[in-house]
Formats: C-alpha cells, structure tokens, sequence
DNA sequence: ACGGAAACCTGCTGGC
DNA sequence: TGCCAGCAGGTTTCCG
C-alpha cells in the first residue's frame, strides 16, 4: 500500500485541487467500495451531493475530507488507498479505467475526482466527526474540525504535532512483541508500512524480531526518529513507487524507491558495510535487513 | 498479551 | 506456450 508519504502526496493532491469545491454528483460504481458505509452506495451518493469541500486531512494512511452540507451540518468522507487505491484528478471525458470505482462531478468546470483500485481493499464512508483526543492540549493540533468516529483506535503518526515520541518510546518498552511488529501496529504509532519499518530499522541498525521491550531507550528513540526522517525524506521525493500503482493525483510517480536502503534489495549489499541484504519471512510477508549490521538477536518465545 | 493465519481482491512473475 | 504457485506497499478478525 501507499505508506504515509504516498497517502500525504494524495491529500496535498485534493487540497490543491478538490478543497473549496461543491460536489454536484458522486457516483459509486458496484457496492465493494462503500461497503463500510451500512446504508450502501446510493444512499452515500445521496449524502453527498450538494456540499462543500472544507479540508483534506490525514492520520497516518486514512484520509478525510471535511463536507459541508448545505444546512451547515459538518461530516467527512474517510478514504482508504488499502493496497492499490489511487485518487485522480482528471477530465471527465478521459476513458474510463479498468478498475474505477467512484466519480465526483463538482459544480464547476473543473476536472473530475476519481477513485480507481485494482485490488479492492481500499474504501470510503461517510463518518461523524468527534474531537481529537490525541491533541485535546494542542488547542485542536492539526485536525481542526476533529477526526473521523472511525478511526480513534488509530494513533498519531510521526508527523503531526499531537505525536508524542517519548509516550511512544514508553509503550514500546512495555511490549514484549517483535519491535517491527510493533512499529506497524497502526494504534501505538500510524503510517509506518511494510517498506518505512525496514527503512527505520535498517536506519537505527536494529533487527526486526528483537523483543521491543528488551531494546535500550535510546535505540527505541533512535528508531522512532529514523522512521519519522525516512517517511519525510520520501515525502520529499514524492513517495515511493516501484510501479504505476503509486501515484500523486496526476497520475505522477515519487522517486524514492531508489534512496531505499532495505526493502527490497535482497542479495545487494548494505550501503554501509556491504554484507549482502537478506530477507526473511516475518508476518506472512517479506523483510529485508543487514545480517551484519542489525543482528537478529531472538528472545526465548513462550512455548505454545 | 502475543504470534500466527486467514479473510478480503487482482495482476504480475518465475519456474516447470 | 501454458499453467500454477507465490508474491505484492493493508486491515480486520479469529484462534490458540
């Protein structure tokens, strides 16, 4: 999937080009995409027309954009890339892709927002808003008009004001979990994937399978701020993308894939000491690391 | 609490 | 050439 800084690409795309718009017509074609919207597809299309577009707004891989209805009541619509969602921005007279599931037509004559994906795991609802919690001292932080009912089990991502590093480094020392394990649970810390977690942990020169809590605070530390700089860093580049499949709102590609240290560089050497990149099987799917530079120093497991 | 696996999908690749 | 297993950047949910 798009990790954070391909989702924030997105976001930046919508508040260029969707923010301030007022949606004339959404149309959702088969009923997979809103299926976390209970009342179905219609009735979200329904919902929709007729208001504004306040903001575009993230937390780690969800976006949201904030409406507007014409009675001024206030919600959002929650978009999920999941694997292989892109968001858009184009004509309305360009053909139509193979695997577009959602149009909005706005009351102007500007280009269409578009919601293609080829594996169907993304998705979007229509979601109250409720305040934010995470950032209740930070007089609202970065997410203004609240965030979405649905997602307050997800935690702030390294990059907004509400993140709090030494809380984080504190709940790692507490689990007794795989330390990459617990740098994709996306309720202790939010946008951090398949690809940043072995680029953070290659980065603080840490193996995956060690224990977090048996990690000194400084390393945990250490950690947490390689995977913020690598995800700004990748931001900066427009993202990473092997493929097609990662997109900005244009349709453009982020070229961040060839700074990548790990991921992905199976049987290449390390950029630092040069012991070639292994991978291994870690949570049915794929992790690579530097067996010299990030020892695998497994801890005794409980016997099943 | 933790680890593992399966579910949800389509498409591409590599080996036979 | 064709077929099929395996793999892909995510989340949720269940089981032991």
């Amino acid at each position: 999937m798009p990790e954070l800084p391909e989702v924030e690409v997105v976001r930046r795309g919508l508040d260029d080009h969707v923010v301030g718009r007022h949606i004339e017509t959404a149309v959702f074609i088969g009923a997979r995409v809103a299926r976390r919207h209970q009342p179905g597809p219609t009735d979200l299309a329904d919902r929709l027309r007729g208001n504004v577009v306040l903001g575009a707004q993230r937390r780690g891989k969800y976006l949201w954009l904030v409406l507007e209805a014409p009675d001024g009541h206030r919600q959002c619509l929650v978009i999920h890339l999941g694997m292989s969602g892109q968001l858009l921005v184009e004509s309305a007279s360009r053909p139509r892709q193979t695997h577009l599931h959602a149009t909005f037509d706005f009351a102007d004559d500007g280009p269409q927002l578009r919601f293609v994906d080829q594996r169907t795991f993304g998705g979007m609802a229509l979601v109250d808003l409720v305040p934010d919690l995470a950032a209740a001292d930070l007089d609202g932080g970065s997410h203004p008009w609240g965030v979405p009912a649905n997602i307050t089990h997800i935690a702030p991502d390294p990059l907004e004001p509400a993140f709090d590093q030494a809380a984080v480094v504190a709940r790692l020392k507490a689990r007794h979990a795989a330390v990459k394990r617990c740098l994709l649970d996306q309720g202790l810390v939010s946008g951090v994937g398949n690809i940043y977690a072995d680029e953070a942990l290659w980065r603080a020169r840490i193996h995956g399978e060690r224990q977090a809590a048996a990690l000194s605070r400084p390393a945990l530390r250490r950690l947490i701020e390689q995977a913020r700089e690598v995800m700004l860093e990748a931001l900066d580049q427009g993202g990473t993308s092997f493929d097609a499949l990662y997109v900005n709102v244009n349709g453009a590609s982020g070229f961040f894939d060839r700074s990548l240290d790990a991921y992905g560089r199976e049987g290449r050497p390390c950029r630092r000491c040069g012991t070639l990149i292994r991978r291994e099987a870690f949570m049915n799917r794929s992790s690579y690391s530097c067996p010299q530079c990030q020892p695998c120093q497994p801890w005794p497991r409980r016997a099943l």
